[in-house]
DNA sequence: TATTCAACCGATGAGTCTATCGGTTGCCTG
DNA sequence: CAGGCAACCGATAGACTCATCGGTTGAATA
């Protein structure tokens, strides 16, 4: 709806991660085949999430990302943050340089009443909202073209 | 924030007009000085609201732009979807394709609860919420680099 | 230590949204 | 009726986001 693609992909991956078995790494290339997302830009989708702290990652052989907090301390606005999205809570988005509440631009008093809706909504939110239950794998994964075949290491 | 660009210019622009006295017609090329959007590019999107029954317009010596209806008649969602914006209840924007109440995906239940507000919000706000009074001018206008050179006929 | 695996990284391509330009049509004034 | 004015319209350029590719680095197994 109204978020940038790259903001979106953030949500589902991270929503698609929360729902692991907690402590369990996940490959870039299988959370690419189950959330959809082209691999090698969810690849650069995870590493800023690695950098601004919400996710592991270890290289190599048995690597992957995992969760690096408890679901309920990783907030939807540190995940937009995390990908670049801005807040801007000065800008009104209107075209006056200096809104504020004294000074405020026509549009100021609308607009600032849904940003202020939008703003606690992504501070509310956290991953232990998305938590599903037995329904989830069902329910989550994409059905891409060629079929079903989940990686997930069988043994 | 997180509207389009061609969205917000719509926006700032009906506020601008639906502060004009009633029945005054104003100019593309006028409106694009006070507003600060690119005046090619504004006549576009007036044009659009035009289409979409929002304001109408008349061409040639003493013509321009005025609101097609009062005030309280033209709300946000309008001009939203005037100018192309999507609103998409059925789509999560999470990459699960039937995505509905009683099968959600997991992020269905956080992401329709903001969804809501916003609809409710562009539903339920118009024109007549962006009225100023006396200190409209001198807040509203935005001063791009030339000056304050307004053609609005002292006459 | 050799091999394999998977995250990391820079450069590049595709596509969409934003913005511009020039010419055309219709309308008003003189 | 002649001239100018302003909306209309299609084509095109620019900018930015989205997406891809190939090679590199680091870590785990054997």
């Amino acid at each position: 709806m109204f978020l940038p693609q790259t903001a979106e992909y953030a949500l589902r991956a991270m929503a698609k991660i929360a729902n692991l078995p907690r402590g369990k790494a996940v490959r870039a290339i299988d959370l690419s085949k189950q959330t959809g997302i082209p691999s090698h830009y969810l690849s650069k989708i995870l590493r800023r999430l690695v950098v601004a702290g919400l996710l592991s990652s270890r290289k190599g052989h048995g690597g992957g990302f995992k969760l690096a907090r408890p679901l309920q301390y990783i907030r939807f606005l540190d995940i937009l943050l995390a990908v670049g999205y801005r807040t801007d809570p000065d800008r009104c988005s209107f075209g006056w340089g200096n809104c504020s509440t004294t000074h405020p631009c026509p549009l100021h008093n609308a607009w600032s009443k849904l940003n202020t809706e939008f703003l606690d909504w992504a501070a509310s939110t956290t991953l232990s909202d998305v938590i599903m239950g037995d329904a989830f794998d069902e329910n989550f994964d994409v059905r891409v073209g060629g079929g079903g075949e989940e990686a997930s290491t069988p043994s």
